[in-house]
DNA sequence: CCAAAAGTGTTGTTTTTACACCCATGA
DNA sequence: TCATGGGTGTAAAAACAACACTTTTGG
């Protein structure tokens, strides 16, 4: 109410500014939903805080001359030791009460930090979410330093997080499922060479519903994104089943246009 | 890369904290790209900024206690006249060089206020585009402190855009096609009692392409979220179209699911 | 009375769904 | 050898795309 005022009466501009600095300060803050993949099971990669029961997003901050996608990143280039990790925004999370402005700065305090020296951490967050897309076996999970732990759970394992961590996660699902026809999801959570009955069983964990299997190669194979290897898995129970690639090139052009027609 | 230091070297945390608010400071604003719909057209709201020759997106800022969305919807408020505008987030732009952090502060001391006092503008801006979704009639435009006018325009006619504001419309244009099976476009867009043709001139002009009329009627209806109103568009040339308006409970409910097909 | 827009069905084609048997492998 | 998962095709139903004539109205 008070800045229609401003904004309506000229005389007030220069006071608009004036307050500008302390009436619209927000910190910007990312977290990152991080999807695997493995053994026909969605994963998801999560912090365990010191001193703090719930687990939580990986998360950061974003420096001055940093996009928000190159501070992701970055954060997860720390969180998971690779590089080019495919990254998605999908929504901002922007409560004023999002955060408890003590919980943090406290297990701060808890792991040693005087508690003059916590207030970054007190003040309010407005945080970007972006999903992202790892290969399971290619990650090697390291805690960062406000953490114990960090490692992958599955969905329905993952115990309570933090703050507003539940609300994202359930946000980057809906975006994951959303855009199943419109992002190369399987070419960045499958390894190089997959079968078919992996492929589908991927698609099955992020639709959350069971597929026809001969529909399913008709309608994959339908798109021409695939490139079959004449080789097969082996070394595993029954019958081999046949490895597959994506033809990046193809897969990319499809999704230009969405992949047709409903799962 | 100095951060990455900061993490893996635990004996730097206190340091990383007392430099964080340095470090990791960015304002956010709101951009909203405001779409409406009058004679067979999309337009959108558009400032003529003063001192300027380019248009700009009507945008603000967040309050302490606000969340986005509320910001945006005052923000609108101003612009508008309205209340209770129909907004989605799609996406946030923050390239460390999105915004020349010269062009705004020389415009406000074209309008008269002091050099010193510009320094609010002068910092990095990372911004949370929105779409809002309007009935053209109901929108009395006022332009805000920083613009001479604020007016409709068609999407080819805009001319240019200050900063990466054409980037945040051609993004919102992708959003909105993306989401005409699920979001209450035309609801959102149209008067309560509108015609067939209207409503198909809606749809093709969201996916820029024509669609066939008979086609287009059986879909529609199919869905049944219509509510027939016995009632004929009167004054108009030719023959006088039916009236209908949305069921907005059956609406609502299936765009849950999506509406189903392409078109 | 005529130009222009609105109402209305049918048909061929494509896409989707449902469903069952044989094969290869490791245990 | 057998239990388990992988490979493969067909037919019926549904959705989609293409298409033309008649009606109504204002000018």
């Amino acid at each position: 109410m008070r800045l229609v005022y401003y904004l309506l009466m000229e005389e007030s501009l220069e006071d608009f500014l004036e307050r500008a600095q302390r009436d619209f300060l927000a910190h910007i803050s990312l977290d990152c939903v991080v999807f695997g993949f493995h053994a026909g099971q969605l994963k998801i990669l999560l912090l365990k805080m010191k001193h703090e029961d719930k687990r939580a997003l990986p998360g950061g901050f974003v420096r001055k001359d940093e996009t928000l996608e190159e501070a992701a990143s970055r954060t997860l280039r720390e969180r998971t030791g690779l590089e080019n990790i495919f990254l998605q925004q999908f929504s901002v999370f922007s409560d004023p009460l999002r955060s408890d402005p003590d919980a943090r700065p406290q297990s701060l305090v808890l792991a040693g930090v005087s508690p003059e020296k916590t207030g970054f951490f007190a003040q309010r967050f407005i945080s970007v979410g972006f999903y992202a897309l790892v290969e399971f076996s290619q990650v090697v999970p390291r805690p960062d330093v406000l953490s114990d732990t960090c490692d992958w759970y599955n969905l329905e394992e993952r115990g309570p997080l933090i703050l507003d961590h539940d609300q994202i996660l359930a946000a980057a699902l809906a975006a994951l499922q959303a855009q199943l026809n419109y992002q190369p999801l399987g070419y960045n959570l499958l390894p190089r060479k997959f079968t078919l009955p992996e492929l589908q069983k991927l698609y099955e964990a992020i639709l959350g519903k069971k597929l026809d299997r001969r529909n399913f190669q008709r309608k994959i194979f339908s798109y021409g994104i695939l490139r079959s290897l004449d080789e097969k898995r082996t070394g595993v129970a029954h019958k081999a089943p046949y490895l597959y690639s994506f033809d990046l090139r193809k897969y990319q052009k499809a999704l230009k246009l969405g992949l047709q027609g409903g799962w």
